[in-house]
DNA sequence: ACTATTTCCTGGATGC
DNA sequence: TGCATCCAGGAAATAG
């Protein structure tokens, strides 16, 4: 499930690899597609754009285009993956996998596939795209804790708000929050001034270990060169319902808060 | 204005 | 083995 720290992975990866590239055509599955946009508006955006660069903004991937002539027109292609989505750069005899939603065939030969089989994952073309919610490794202290104050809702839940925060899912918050001592279902405005300073170190600390690491490989995620993250063996937390705490031996416990499962130990999380 | 719950979707895991 | 059921979760929609 990609968070922030995957896609990133991802975009870097793009951009490395299919920035300056032009694309040629389009191809856009049949049926409910998972289009923001509309296919037309989509495929007329794209075509004939050169790729100026490939970024990440909160969970989106931001693909800046231009003109291929002059270098006007900056609209961008916001591809948003979901919980199951992928981006790959290929060739075109590759074979194309089930559940491709999307086929951008590029001037230099290959081709950048979309595939989704859960189809959570969404498109777009906007002039300029923002993402709501600020980023964590950007944003400052004081203004970090003064995102949750006054908040009755779990500081879990704030995490994964992305209108408050951009790009935090269910594993990062949980493993912020573990090594922060916090208990995912402690209020927000509860937290202490320290409690928020260190639950930002926390998440930043561990945001930058797992784009180091290429970030968590669950669930098929790879980047856009079929290659696994590995920061899914530094979870200390996630996934690990009833396995001894690393730090106190403590059995981790499993919640479910909004809906989300939460992981946490019940001696070291206060 | 906030917060909580439901919904979308498919594949993999589980249970009988 | 096969079939039904459950579960994962990001974010929008809906309900409270």
């Amino acid at each position: 499930m990609p968070e922030l720290p995957e896609v990133e992975t991802i975009a870097r990866g793009l951009n490395q690899r299919i920035a300056g590239d032009v694309i040629e055509s389009i191809w856009l599955g049949s049926k409910p597609e998972p289009l923001k946009s509309s296919a037309s508006e989509i495929a007329a955006a794209l075509q004939a754009r050169k790729i100026a660069a490939v970024r990440r903004s909160g969970k989106h991937i931001v693909f800046d285009l231009e003109s291929a002539e002059n270098k006007t027109s900056n609209a961008q292609w916001i591809v948003h993956l979901g919980m199951t989505g992928s981006l790959l750069v290929c060739t075109p005899d590759a074979g194309r996998e089930k559940h491709t939603h999307a086929v951008l065939q590029l001037v230099s030969g290959r081709e950048l596939r979309f595939v989704d089989p859960r189809r959570f994952g969404r498109l777009s073309v906007i002039e300029k795209f923002a993402a709501p919610g600020a980023e964590p490794l950007e944003i400052s202290s004081e203004n970090f804790a003064a995102l949750f104050r006054g908040r009755k809702t779990p500081i879990k839940s704030a995490l994964l708000n992305q209108r408050l925060l951009s790009g935090v899912g269910n594993i990062y918050a949980d493993e912020a929050l573990f090594r922060a001592g916090i208990r995912p279902r402690r209020r927000a405005a509860s937290l202490t001034r320290d409690d928020l300073r260190k639950l930002h170190q926390t998440l930043k600390r561990v945001l930058k270990e797992a784009i180091r690491l290429g970030g968590s490989s669950i669930s098929n995620y790879v980047d856009s060169n079929g290659d696994e993250g590995y920061f899914q063996i530094k979870h200390r937390v996630y996934g690990r319902e009833g396995k001894p705490c690393l730090v106190c031996k403590t059995p981790i416990k499993r919640i479910v808060i909004a809906g989300r499962s939460s992981h946490y130990c019940p001696k070291c999380q206060r």
